[in-house]
DNA sequence: TTTACTTTAAAACAAACGTTTGATACACTT
DNA sequence: AAGTGTATCAAACGTTTGTTTTAAAGTAAA
């Protein structure tokens, strides 16, 4: 048995943790998941948590991949067409990694958590995740909108945005009991962005004549 | 010593439970606060909670009040007003309960919490109030954007100017990192309700356009 | 095989939680 | 004065939580 193939080995519990931790946090949040549930669905001991991560917490930041949030602004850069299309292509894009179930959204679900729910790891994940896209955002509002805009109307324009996306997320207890057919199905989360887009960019330029007045 | 005193004397506790028990749930949600903390600031013994409400969970849902939130949209349905304007005021008062810290607030906010963070009294909220406000707010859309909007249209630009209003609360620990310096005072309000109204006029022109074509 | 180290296992830990108990004090009726 | 029902209290109950302990099993090098 190769020096790797041990590591492998040994690392199976540790990996599978991560797995199991993921998927629980997104669904329970940090506070109502529990160890015992986390071990069980990792088929691992009790014990396995303290022993890779130190606690239940570290295990939770341990959890956190901010890249594929991160690399979703890249990407929408990287493409040369105006500024009104990439909000448009960044709207899509972020509520597919949010709404969308059977990707790797688990991530996004997670941090999504931490908004209402804060823990003691939000501070990271304010710093390293959401101040970038915030601020990502709030450059391509910029653009839209010319920069005679003032930075608090700035602010609440980028509010404005994601309080319309994260509202399917942080409100989906409600929604599912004001609307029980109501399913994120890829045909639904085009419709939502596309309604997301266009109600915005009408409401952007809106605050770009209002500023101009 | 009058019956009606005594009633009043021995119903101190109880009335001091309430009281106690809206500002520490709205403060720490449901689950977060504690039945020690809650008796503490009400200055009664720990089996107060349970020898008049016979629960922690029965001292929740008595602490409910939807009347303000109702209150609301029939004072906004009175003005003889338009449908837009109409909608402005509500976006305004509906901030004003929310947002505000002094006000009797304590009753949104605990509301808020819930759509967040469902406890079993959830279906209950959602049915008597959010579902009658959310009903409300489709009827003055309907109105300003005519009836020829589909049922998953309608509901998505409500969606959207809840989104908005919601994100300055259920998004509070992370913007209070994004900018610590914001603070809800009633100038920042007024500030908001104009930024949300004018915004969300905008995207309903916008989709009452896009449905005329 | 012995030795040293890593990984797993069951059990127990201390703390916090909502809840219940049983006793006590009080006001009012008979 | 005795009896009755209400209100309050300290204390403890039974769970659940994250964490720790202690020992056993497994693995690789000597």
């Amino acid at each position: 048995m190769t020096a790797e193939t041990k590591i492998n080995l040994s690392e199976q519990a540790r990996e599978r943790l991560l797995v199991a931790a993921r998927v629980v946090f997104s669904e329970n949040g940090f506070q109502n998941a529990t160890v015992r549930e986390i071990c069980r669905r990792a088929e691992v001991n009790i014990a396995a948590i303290n022993y890779y991560f130190n606690s239940k917490e570290a295990l939770f930041a341990a959890t956190l991949n901010f890249e594929p949030l991160l690399a979703l602004c890249k990407k929408v850069n990287q493409g040369s067409i105006c500024a009104q299309e990439r909000l448009l292509d960044f709207i899509h894009d972020f509520l597919m990694q949010l709404l969308d179930e059977k990707e790797f959204s688990v991530q996004c679900q997670l941090m999504a958590r931490e908004l209402a729910e804060p823990t003691p790891v939000l501070g990271k994940i304010v710093q390293e995740a959401i101040a970038p896209i915030h601020q990502f955002v709030a450059n391509l509002v910029c653009e839209i909108v010319g920069k005679k805009i003032s930075e608090a109307e700035l602010r609440r324009c980028v509010f404005s945005i994601f309080g319309q996306c994260m509202y399917y997320r942080h409100g989906q207890p409600v929604i599912q009991r004001l609307h029980p057919k109501l399913r994120y199905d890829h045909r639904e989360i085009e419709a939502i962005a596309k309604h997301i887009g266009e109600f915005s960019l009408a409401g952007l330029k809106q605050v770009a004549q209002n500023k101009c007045q």
